[in-house]
RNA sequence: UGGGGCGUCGUCAAGUGGUAAGACACCAGCCUUUGGAGCUGGCAUUCCCAGGUUCGAAUCCUGGCGCCCCAGCCA
């Protein structure tokens, strides 16, 4: 059973699936769907349901379908059926010829609202939305019957014909289920099935002016697919009974709702409402800006799909509705993937000049140095090295303390793959700004070992002053300030907490020559700053901009901020 | 106050009556031509609380407490 090669961890859904299984319900089939809206972008929320549900029916030998739940033109858009189609490709998910859309089935869920009214189970109803609602009760008061619902059979089939005809304007009759206005779950108080909308629908244009709700017309779109496990989260808990009495009425093939909790994740949002007030009031660029946690932003980021589907593999799938997971075990695992595949390469984002002032004035020597020292397989490159090089203006300090390994005044230190150099001098401009060092080196140290194996406690990055390319590099943090940004001051918002510090632009990086021909598909380690991938949109062949996807880890960091 | 859910380490999360997995985070040390990576060790005598059943309970029973969701012709 399940070869789950993912070795995906045990979770209540799949304990489900494991007995469905061997009690033979199904015919032993498992088939999931992922059914988004097209109104807007995905982020890692959904993420975690397409691994959840194409994880599922991979595991499991079966199937998922992708499905747009289109049933409001009101909000839906082509556009947004196009990013939502690239994102679950590039997570690496594969829905074959099976792209759905809830608006295939309008034709038949119009044939079965009718079934319904000729059963007496749904009618017209000419209350407006207004007095629906007061008709409906409250959460401790029972509905009451609305006037129109006990109409003939036959009066409700006129009706709702010519509501499909366009005989009445929006909003002046629904179609209703007839159920039970005194439920204690409102859900079941004769909910809405169709409304009228004199509105142009993205796939079915003209051909329809009422629409059928989520509740009518989810469930039928499962079961006509032949959905067995129906996966969607805790809200819906409560239109489980509903979702049920839909499928039994219609005496068709009933797949099983779950239910789970969707994720949260600190430091970050994933409200589409509030994602959208981000871009509209300039908190961010736009919906792929890398700061977002939208699948498009992640993407450009420099996430990986390995690494998101590890991800959503590790937080787990359970009811707890509240949990929040730390944003630190989604940076870990592009870490932990990154690590493995990333090339090395050096960078100097604020430069310093070095010279070294016994190294022959016109000499350039190349340094054969390994590109990824997880992998031997990345093999080595040359990179050029000459007498004057700038070094990470961070890495010297003229009065160090205790801990710090790297230069100062008169201390050696190594230059990665090249030679070891002691300083000898600091020079100032006029405001007492260092501006550049004299530095010796030792040509016994050539490769960064001398034969006296002497030991320096620093290893520093560098990079040849005249074959350097100059980058601007964008180094990225939290978006909001707090883990949890809906904690805000009274008559705040969220945007209250977004991190001002977000972005961070640099300007006059150099990094290495062999980078003039990076690609946004090279996984790049800086050395010794972090994981940086090419900007997508904005880097040009005469300006490079890298976007750092995540940090290395900072152990020094985090020793100066303890003090 | 009606209905539906949930409460296990700082954070996710296993556990399904046999004596608290794992991961992230954190701490300590080793190692290191990235203060990266890697390695080693530490990190819930206790599972919201209180009773009860049992030889034995996070798991069963009873009663509390806390948190979340539902009153769209959104999904």
């Amino acid at each position: 059973m399940a070869e789950t090669e993912s070795k995906a961890p045990s979770n209540f859904i799949r304990e489900i699936i494991d007995r469905d299984l061997e009690t033979g319900k199904n015919d032993g089939r498992v088939h999931t769907r992922f059914p988004p809206e097209p109104n807007g972008y995905l982020h890692i929320g959904h993420a975690k349901s397409i691994c959840l549900n194409f994880g599922l029916a991979r595991d499991y030998k079966g199937k998922c379908n992708l499905r747009f739940d289109d049933t409001n033109p009101m909000k839906e858009e082509e556009e947004y059926v196009e990013s939502i189609k690239r994102d679950v490709n590039w997570l690496g998910f594969d829905w074959e010829d099976r792209e759905f859309y809830a608006s295939d089935y309008f034709e038949q869920l119009y044939e079965w609202a009718v079934k319904l009214i000729k059963d007496g189970k749904a009618y017209v109803d000419d209350l407006n939305a207004e007095e629906i609602r007061e008709y409906r009760g409250t959460l401790t008061e029972p509905g009451k019957n609305s006037p129109h619902r006990d109409r003939t059979i036959e009066e409700n089939l006129d009706l709702f014909e010519r509501m499909r005809n366009g005989e009445f304007p929006d909003g002046s009759r629904v179609l209703r289920a007839r159920i039970d206005m005194a439920s204690p779950n409102i859900n079941m108080r004769d909910p809405v099935m169709y409304r009228i909308l004199h509105a142009r629908h993205n796939r079915t244009g003209d051909k329809w002016c009422i629409y059928p709700t989520y509740d009518w017309a989810h469930g039928q779109s499962d079961s006509i697919e032949g959905i067995t496990h129906s996966v969607c989260t805790l809200e819906f808990e409560d239109h489980r009974p509903l979702y049920n009495w839909f499928v039994e009425q219609l005496g068709v093939h009933h797949p099983q709702q779950i239910e789970f909790a969707r994720l949260e994740l600190s430091h970050t949002i994933m409200s589409k409402r509030k994602l959208l007030k981000l871009v509209q009031e300039g908190h961010v660029a736009s919906w792929d800006d890398p700061r977002m946690p939208t699948i498009s932003g992640l993407r450009r980021r420099g996430y990986t799909p390995k690494s998101i589907r590890d991800f959503a593999e590790r937080i787990g799938v359970a009811k707890r509705r509240d949990s929040v997971v730390d944003i630190a075990l989604l940076e870990h695992c592009l870490r932990e993937d990154l690590n493995l595949r990333a090339r090395r390469v050096m960078a100097v984002l604020d430069p310093l000049k070095v010279t070294i002032e016994n190294y022959p004035e016109d000499k350039v020597e190349e340094f054969e140095a390994v590109n990824n020292p997880e992998n031997e397989a990345d093999g080595t490159r040359m990179i050029p090295f000459s007498r004057e090089v700038y070094i990470e203006r961070g890495d010297f300090m003229e009065d160090p303390p205790k801990k710090f390994f790297r230069l100062a005044p008169g201390r050696e230190v190594r230059l990665k793959h090249a030679y070891f150099v002691t300083c000898k001098e600091v020079i100032k401009d006029n405001d007492g700004n260092i501006v550049e060092l004299i530095c010796t080196y030792d040509p016994e140290s050539r490769g960064g070992t001398t034969p006296d194996k002497r030991r320096v406690k620093g290893t520093l990055h560098w990079v040849s002053v005249r074959h350097a390319v100059e980058a601007d590099v964008r180094l990225y943090d939290h978006l909001f300030i707090k883990a949890d940004p809906n904690d805000a001051p009274e008559g705040e918002d969220f945007t209250a907490n977004v991190n001002k510090e977000s972005l961070t632009i640099l300007s006059g990086c150099r990094v290495e020559p062999g980078l003039a021909d990076a690609t946004h598909d090279d996984l790049l380690q800086f050395l010794r700053h972090g994981y940086f991938c090419l900007d997508e949109k904005d880097s040009t062949a005469e300006r490079l901009v890298f976007n750092r996807s995540v940090g290395l880890r900072d152990t020094w960091g985090k020793m100066q901020k303890k003090g």
